[in-house]
DNA sequence: TTGTAAGCGTTATCAC
DNA sequence: GTGATAACGCTTACAA
């Protein structure tokens, strides 16, 4: 079976290709007889439109590039596989692309994105704030910002779940169930959501008068030495009673290293995590955690950069996407 | 910062347009003092290739489609992750497509990639053999089916893990362990490689002397009431003592499940899962599994699609990569 | 070694 | 209502 072009739908249905075009594209005008006509020879031809032809023709790609930094972690697979879906039903497919937290993958990406003249670019998460101008010629790209800062808030949305108020409730939660003396677990390296969380962390130990000091109730953990970076944490502080980590990744890896070092959860030590990832479900015992609202944030953001491109609304600023608290036994 | 053409670089460098695209891809011949002159402003200009164009006239998009059951899933996730960092050092970009297990998105994707003139797909797992002639148009589209059967093997390369011998071995493990009545669970719905990994299980019940009837081996799970359909199936054959799920998904949630009941695992219940979900090192019990490699699934599925793209090779009929058997608490 | 020009499949501007 | 045709940016014979 060949490949049809319009030309070819044109010559079969005794009409010009500009016909067939408008008919394709329901514009201008035409007979409904032609369109009849045409659609059924389009029917029995199996006939598909050559998008680079009307890519270039039209300087346009009907693809959007995402940035994402890890699409193994449960969370963010479930945002892009989101967005992906209803990009889709709007006419759009996706490039996804999985920077692995490396700056030089992401301007190697960006610069394929533009080569291929995606009309709009939505960028996930990330260590450091998102630079745009690092794509000189993309200057005016529409892009939307999910949990990451923009270097410049200028003509983009930034959208986020509210990490703080997640934290705070979490934080809080582990207070009311009698914790003294709750600390912060995080990574070296911190994204823009991560700061929200140890705010909202910092400031319900404010509420509850808790003095925050960064020697006491904060631990960084590096990853692959948890277990020595805990046990050596919870030596110097024994009165530690209750965890906030400020991802589940870290969560469950808490969870395991608390049990093999012999601290009973929640009885010695009460946790909570942040993502709700399904495996907090299954952990022993089953881990407390705050829910992001996943089909709002892609919802939302898929709506902001559809408006951007089509310019049908100036974009606004910032929006925040409530989160949840869930509540299992390891914060009993 | 405006666009820039390779007419534009032509008439920066004052030599043609033939040319400059000589340069860009190092075919033909042009002197050394013209190659730095040209490459000198495309550096200033930051001038990027339009793949629109290049598409259109090469009749190549240097892009490749994956159609994947469900990107939520890490072993997708994963593999997905590796075939697409692979492809992208090979300057091909990549279209991920969720197709839910459902054949209505399957083909709706398939057209668009077809659309966007893909120069090759890759088909991961999947409910039923994946039929290329449902797309009429692109019949001699270079293709490979990761675990999943092409319905017609011909011209296309088929690989997947051993998942029979992973299923035979983690069964043997079981009976070595001392089962006496292992019974297999899975879906109502079952891929290939479902198929190869349940044929397994009985032979290493044949292979032991263990009739296998599907009445007492097999328990059918349906997705959301687990609970119900487990608990029933061991009031019916309360003699079983070890479980071998078919994924990992079934065995954290057998696990869970089992627990819940009030069985132990493993004194009561042996269970091993199957692809080494990460997941499986934070249940309680830790859960035995049997692991693909999907560094090697990756590499030898891009080796052999882009060998069918340049035609260096006639493709195999199919390979088999070896799984490793991975004992943890849930089995001992 | 370099330039000219045709043509890839579309859309959009004109003319009729 | 419909048809010719230019143009999008690129590669590639073919000339020079």
């Amino acid at each position: 079976m060949k490949k049809y072009s319009i030309k070819d739908i044109a010559n079969l249905s005794g009409v010009s290709v500009a016909t067939v075009s408008r008919v394709i594209n329901d514009n201008g005008r035409f007979s409904e007889a032609t369109r009849k006509k045409v659609l059924a020879t389009i029917n029995e031809t199996g006939y598909q439109t050559n998008f680079s032809a009307k890519n270039l023709r039209m300087n346009k790609s009907f693809s959007i590039g995402i940035l994402v930094p890890d699409i193994s972690n449960y969370f963010f697979a479930k945002l892009v596989q989101t967005i992906e879906e209803i990009l889709f039903n709007h006419g759009y497919s996706t490039v996804i692309c999985n920077t692995a937290r490396n700056a030089d993958k992401e301007l190697a990406y960006l610069k394929m994105l533009e080569s291929k003249g995606i009309d709009g670019l939505i960028v996930i998460s990330g260590p450091k704030a998102f630079d745009i101008k690092q794509l000189p010629a993309a200057k005016n790209l529409p892009f939307i910002c999910i949990d990451r800062q923009p270097s410049d808030q200028h003509g983009t949305v930034f959208i986020a779940s509210n990490h703080y108020q997640g934290a705070f409730e979490a934080t809080e939660a582990l207070i009311n169930n009698g914790c003294q003396h709750p600390v912060i677990a995080l990574h070296q390296q911190i994204s823009s959501s991560g700061i929200e969380r140890r705010n909202g962390f910092i400031d319900a130990l404010k509420k509850n008068n808790i003095f925050f000091n960064p020697e006491h109730n904060q631990v960084t953990i590096e990853t692959d030495h948890i277990l020595t970076t805990l046990q050596a944490f919870l030596k110097d502080h024994p009165e530690t009673d209750g965890i906030f980590a400020i991802n589940d990744t870290i969560g469950i890896e808490a969870l395991t290293t608390l049990l093999k070092m012999g601290k009973a959860v929640p009885e010695d030590i009460k946790l909570i995590g942040f993502d709700d990832d399904p495996q907090d479900r299954h952990s022993f015992p089953t881990l407390s955690s705050v829910r992001q609202n996943v089909d709002q944030l892609a919802e939302v953001s898929v709506k902001n950069l559809l408006n951007m491109i089509t310019h049908e609304a100036s974009p606004e600023s910032s929006i925040i996407i409530p989160v949840s608290l869930v509540l299992r036994e390891s914060s009993r």
